[in-house]
RNA sequence: GCGAGAAUGGCGAAAUUUGGUAGACGCGCUAGAUUUAGGAUCUAGUACCGAAAGGUAUCGGGGUUCGAGUCCCCGUUCUCGCACCA
C-alpha cells in the first residue's frame, strides 16, 4: 500500500495542534532548551527551500532533544517591517500592511505543513503596535543613557532604496547589501545608537560563546581593534597641532611627510595662500568619486601638498603636509604619518611625488621588495637603533609619553549604528521637534507612536510619514506648543535585535519582556540561521542584549550561547532568488512526496553547514525509505498486542538472525544519537537506512518479542527526522499515546555494542593482502599462526626475510619483509 | 593583496575526532525476477585497468612512517570573508 502521506501528515498536525503538545510550560526550567531559528521576512514569495533547510533540520534536532527529555521552547515569528513591502506598495499600490498580513497568513499555512514543533501561542510579528511600541521604549531608554543621539555625518545613501544605510549594510564592493545598487556618500543628520560604548565587551564576549570560528573572526574583524600610538606633530609657524594614529610608532624616525584626509578641518587652517587653489581643485576632483573608487586598492594614488610643514617630534625634521584621499577622515584621527620605508601605500605615494624615503628597519640582505614590513633591527632611528620592532615600539612610546608628544592608544574600526531610515514601513522614532524645546522624547505613557495607515508612498527619498498631517503635527510634550514629529523610522535590525526575548510573552503590555521567564530561559541554547547576518543582526543583538542587561532587564551577557549556520542551497551554482527566477518551490515537493520526504531529503543531501547545489535526483532515495518503513510497520501492525515490550535481551538467548538485528538496533541508537546531536543529519539518516536494510534481511526469522523491541526503537529513531511517519509507526504497532505527547528515548544495551568477532586486515609491507576474522581482542600470538597459514600472505612473504611484524589489536597485522 | 575553508567513483557523499581493510548510505547504471503495463517492487552487481593473477586510485609534487584521504612542506583550482583601517 502506498504511504498516504497527505492524510497521515494532516492527521498528526491536527493532533499536535488540538492537544497543544508544543505549547511550552515555562515553569519547568531545570531541563529547559530554547531552540531558535531566525524569524521569517514575510515576502510575497513565501517559504522557499532556504527556509526549509533552516527550519526542518533544526526542528529535527529539537525533536530529538524533546524525546530525550528536554523541555523545548521552539517559537517562530515574522520580521514584518522592511523595504520590500514598501517598494511593492510604490509599484502596485497595495499597502504594506495589507500585503504583509496576507503574506503572513500564507506563510503560516505553509509552516503548518512542515510539521515543526512551533509553539503557536508564542508567535509574534514586528509590524504591530503591540511589538514596535517596545522598539520605541527601547529607543527612549537608550536616549536617556545617551546611547541614542542625532548627528550630522557623512552617511551611506542607497540610490535605489532612497534611504541611508548602516556601514554594516554596505557591501565591500560599495553596493547596497539589500538591492546591490550603488551607495553614495551624503552629509545628513541622522539618528545613531552608540554601539561603540560596548566595543571592548563585544570583542571580549566572543571568547565566551560557542559560535563558528569564522563568524567570530568576522565580528572581530568588523570591530577592528588595533593597538598603536597617537603622536602629536607641531606645525611650523602655527599653534595648530596634528595628531596622527599609527600602529608603527617605532618607525617615527622614518616619517618623511604627513597626510591629512582632504575633508579634515585642519586643512582649511593650514593651507598656505599659494596652495589654496590646488587644494580646492583636488577636493573638487574627489567629490565626484564614489566610496568604491576612493578606497579601491588598484586606484593610483593622488594628492597635493598644502604648503605648510609639520615637525617630526622625534628628530625635529621639517616635513611637508599633504592631503590625499587614501587617508580617511572616519578612521583614527584622519591623519597619517607617512613612512615609505615601512609602508607600501606610503612607498607608492612617495615614489610618485618624489618624496624622501628613509628605512628604519633593516631588511635582510636578500630582500628585494620596496617597503619592508617585517621584523628586524631598527636603523636610522637614534636611540632605537638595534632594537627589534616590539621592543622598539615599547621604547618609543615611553619616550613619547615622557616628552608629552604622544601616548599608547587603541583604535577600533567599529562605528556607531545608524538607525534612521527615510521610509514608511518601520517603527516611528519617538521624538518630537519643538521650536522652543528642541528635540523632545515622547513620554513613555504615550507609546506607541502608531504608524498612520494613510500616507503617500514615494520614491523621492523623503519619509512618506511627512505626508500625514495628523501624524506630523503634535503638541510638544514639554511646553504644549505646536511641534512636529520625527518622520524617519528605525532600521528593521532594531526589531530583530531583541525579538528572541519577546517570544516568551508577545502580548505583554506592561513591559517589553516577561523578565521572570526570560531570566530562566535565556540564553538561547541553540540558534540556527544564515551566515549572512554575521556582522549585522548578530552583532546588533549582542549589543542590545548587553544594554538590556545594564538596565536590569536580562541577567545574562550574551543572547546566543550556541550558533550554527545552515549552508546555502544553490541552483546550478547560483543563489536562488526571485529576481533570477531560479527559485525551487518546496510546495511542489510537499504535494508530490509529502513533507517528511522533503525534510529527509534536505537533511540527507550532505553536511548541514555546507549546503550545496539543488538537485531533486536523489529524492527517490528518501521516498523509498519512507515507503519501506511504512510497509514494515503495516506488516507488523499491532504487534504490541501479542507481546510485551522488553527492556533488553540476553544475547546468548537469541538465534543468529535475532542477534544480528538486536546488535544493529543498539549500534544504530548509539550512532544516531551522536550524529543528530552534532547536526550531522546525513549520517544519522544513513544509519537508519542501514538498520532498515538489516531488518528487511533478517526480520522473518525473528520472534515477536524481538520485533516489538526493534520496531519500538525504530519508530522513536525515525520520529525526529520524519515526525509524521514516526508518530504513525509508533501508533501502528499499537501504542495509544503520541510520541510527542509522552516523549521517550531508548538507551542502547551496552552488551549489544560489543562485537565478539572482528575482521583484521593483513598487510605485507603496508599493502592489504588478506583479511581474517578473529575473536575480538585476540592477542598477537593468537593471530600469528592463522596469518602465516593464509596463502595470500605466504605468497608475498615466500623467500623473503621478515624484518618486523606490527600488530594492532582488532585492526591490522602488518608484516614487513625484505 | 591578506585571512579562513575546501578538493575523494558517473553523481550527492562516508571514513579526517584517534594515521591502521578508502568509497558507508543514497542516486544513477547493468543483469535477473515479478507485473497487462509502469518512472512500481524485489534480488544480485557496480572506483578504475585487467580474462585472471595482480596492478592503480582520495587535486598535483615532495616528505615523515611498518602503514597517510588523515600529519608536515611546496604548488594548482574553487568557495567564503576582509580589503588604501594608518
Amino acid at each position: 500500500m502506498r504511504y498516504p502521506y497527505s492524510e497521515i501528515e494532516k492527521k498528526w498536525q491536527d493532533y499536535w495542534e488540538k492537544n497543544q503538545i508544543f505549547k511550552t510550560d515555562f515553569s519547568q526550567t531545570e531541563n529547559k532548551l530554547y531552540c531558535l531559528v531566525m524569524f521569517i521576512y514575510p515576502s510575497g514569495s513565501n517559504l522557499h527551500c532556504g527556509h526549509w533547510y533552516n527550519y526542518g533540520p533544526t526542528d529535527s534536532w529539537a525533536r530529538f532533544k524533546k524525546l530525550k527529555g528536554f523541555n523545548i521552547f521552539e517559537p517562530i515569528g515574522y520580521d514584518a517591517f522592511g523595504l520590500p513591502a514598501e517598494n511593492y506598495a510604490i509599484k502596485t499600490g497595495v499597502h504594506p500592511y495589507d500585503s504583509t498580513m496576507q503574506n503572513i497568513d500564507a506563510i503560516r499555512e505553509q509552516l503548518k505543513k512542515m510539521g515543526c514543533m512551533y509553539d503557536l501561542s508564542a508567535e509574534l510579528m514586528t509590524c504591530v503596535p503591540e511589538y514596535y511600541k517596545w522598539n520605541q521604549w527601547l529607543f527612549i531608554q537608550l536616549y536617556k543613557k545617551g546611547l541614542a543621539y542625532r548627528k550630522k555625518a557623512p552617511v551611506n545613501w542607497c540610490t535605489s532604496c532612497r534611504t541611508v544605510l548602516a556601514n554594516e549594510q554596505v557591501l565591500s564592493d560599495g553596493n547596497c547589501e539589500r538591492c546591490g545598487s550603488e551607495v553614495i556618500q551624503k552629509n545628513l543628520t541622522q539618528w545613531f545608537f552608540k554601539i561603540t560604548d560596548y566595543t571592548e565587551e563585544l570583542l571580549q564576549g566572543l571568547e565566551t560563546i560557542n559560535w563558528p570560528n569564522k563568524t567570530k573572526s568576522m565580528q572581530r574583524n568588523w570591530i577592528g581593534k588595533s593597538l598603536g600610538a597617537e603622536i602629536t606633530f607641531n606645525v611650523e609657524g602655527s599653534d595648530e597641532k596634528i595628531s596622527v594614529f599609527t600602529t608603527r610608532p617605532d618607525t617615527l624616525f622614518g616619517a618623511t611627510y604627513v597626510v591629512l584626509a582632504p575633508e579634515h578641518p585642519l586643512v582649511d587652517k593650514l593651507t598656505t595662500e599659494d596652495n589654496k587653489k590646488s587644494v580646492e581643485n583636488y577636493r573638487d576632483s574627489i567629490k565626484s568619486l564614489t566610496e568604491i573608487e576612493r578606497t579601491s586598492t588598484t586606484k593610483e594614488k593622488t594628492g597635493v601638498p598644502i604648503g605648510s610643514f609639520a615637525i617630526n617630534p622625534a628628530n625635529g625634521e621639517k616635513i611637508p603636509i599633504w592631503i590625499s584621499d587614501y587617508t580617511l577622515l572616519t578612521y583614527g584621527t584622519g591623519c597619517v604619518m607617512a613612512v615609505p620605508g615601512q609602508d607600501e601605500r606610503d612607498w607608492e605615494f612617495s615614489t610618485k611625488f618624489k618624496l624622501p624615503k628613509i628605512r628604519t628597519v633593516q631588511p635582510p640582505d636578500d630582500f628585494e621588495g620596496e617597503a619592508y614590513l617585517a621584523d628586524g633591527p631598527a636603523i636610522n632611528s637614534d636611540f632605537l637603533n638595534g632594537l627589534y620592532v616590539d621592543d622598539s615600539k615599547k621604547k618609543i612610546i615611553e619616550w613619547l609619553e615622557e616628552n608629552g608628544t604622544g601616548k599608547k592608544t587603541v583604535k577600533y574600526r567599529l562605528r556607531d549604528w545608524l538607525i534612521s531610515r527615510q521610509r514608511y514601513w518601520g517603527t516611528p522614532i519617538p521624538i518630537i521637534y519643538c521650536p522652543d524645546c528642541g528635540e523632545v522624547l515622547v513620554n513613555e505613557e504615550n507609546l506607541p507612536v502608531e504608524l498612520p495607515y494613510n500616507v503617500k508612498f514615494n520614491s523621492e527619498g523623503i519619509s512618506p510619514l511627512i505626508s500625514s498631517e495628523e501624524f506630523v503635527n503634535v503638541k510638544c510634550p514639554k511646553c504644549g506648543k505646536d511641534a512636529k514629529r520625527e518622520v524617519d523610522t528605525m532600521d528593521t535590525f532594531v526589531d530583530s535585535s531583541w525579538y528572541y526575548l519577546r517570544y516568551f510573552n508577545p502580548h505583554l503590555d506592561t513591559a517589553p519582556i516577561d523578565k521572570e521567564i526570560a531570566n530562566n530561559w535565556i540564553p538561547v541554547d541553540r540558534y540556527v540561521g544564515g551566515a549572512e547576518h554575521s556582522t549585522l543582526h548578530l552583532l546588533y543583538s549582542r549589543f542590545i542584549h548587553k544594554f538590556l542587561r545594564d538596565i536590569g532587564l536580562v541577567n545574562s551577557d550574551e543572547p546566543f550561547k550556541n550558533l550554527i549556520h545552515q549552508g546555502i542551497i544553490t541552483n546550478n551554482g547560483v543563489k536562488m532568488s526571485k529576481s533570477k527566477g531560479n527559485v525551487v518551490n518546496p510546495d511542489d515537493f510537499i504535494l508530490k512526496y509529502g513533507s517528511d520526504v522533503f525534510r529527509l531529503y534536505l537533511m540527507f543531501m550532505g553536511p548541514y553547514e555546507m549546503g550545496g547545489d539543488w538537485s531533486d535526483k536523489g529524492i527517490t532515495g528518501t521516498e523509498r525509505f519512507v515507503q519501506r518503513t511504512y510497509d514494515l510497520f503495516i506488516n507488523n501492525k499491532n504487534v504490541l498486542s501479542n507481546c510485551e515490550l522488553k527492556d533488553n535481551f540476553t544475547i546468548d538467548s537469541l538465534n543468529e538472525f535475532e542477534k544480528s538485528v538486536y546488535k544493529k538496533v543498539n549500534q544504530t541508537i548509539k550512532k544516531y544519537e551522536t550524529e543528530i546531536d552534532a547536526f550531522r543529519f546525513n549520517t544519522a539518516i544513513a544509519s537508519l537506512m542501514e538498520l532498515l536494510n538489516e531488518i528487511t534481511k533478517n526480520f522473518k526469522n525473528c520472534s515477536n518479542e524481538i520485533k516489538v523491541y526493534t520496531l519500538s526503537r525504530f519508530s522513536v529513531l525515525v520520529s525526529p527526522v520524519a515526525p509524521h511517519l514516526g508518530e504513525e509507526c509508533w501508533s501502528l504497532i499499537g501504542n495509544k499515546k503520541s510520541l510527542m505527547e509522552s516523549p521517550l528515548w531508548f538507551t542502547p544495551d551496552k552488551n549489544a555494542l560489543i562485537e565478539d568477532t572482528v575482521n583484521i586486515a593483513i598487510q605485507v609491507n603496508g599493502k592489504l593482502r588478506s583479511t581474517l576474522e578473529v575473536v575480538a581482542n585476540s592477542e598477537q600470538n593468537e593471530v600469528k599462526e592463522l596469518v602465516f597459514k593464509d596463502k595470500k600472505v605466504s605468497k608475498h612473504t615466500a623467500g623473503k626475510e621478515i624484518i618486523k611484524e606490527i600488530f594492532v589489536k582488532n585492526r591490522i597485522y602488518n608484516i614487513v619483509v625484505k
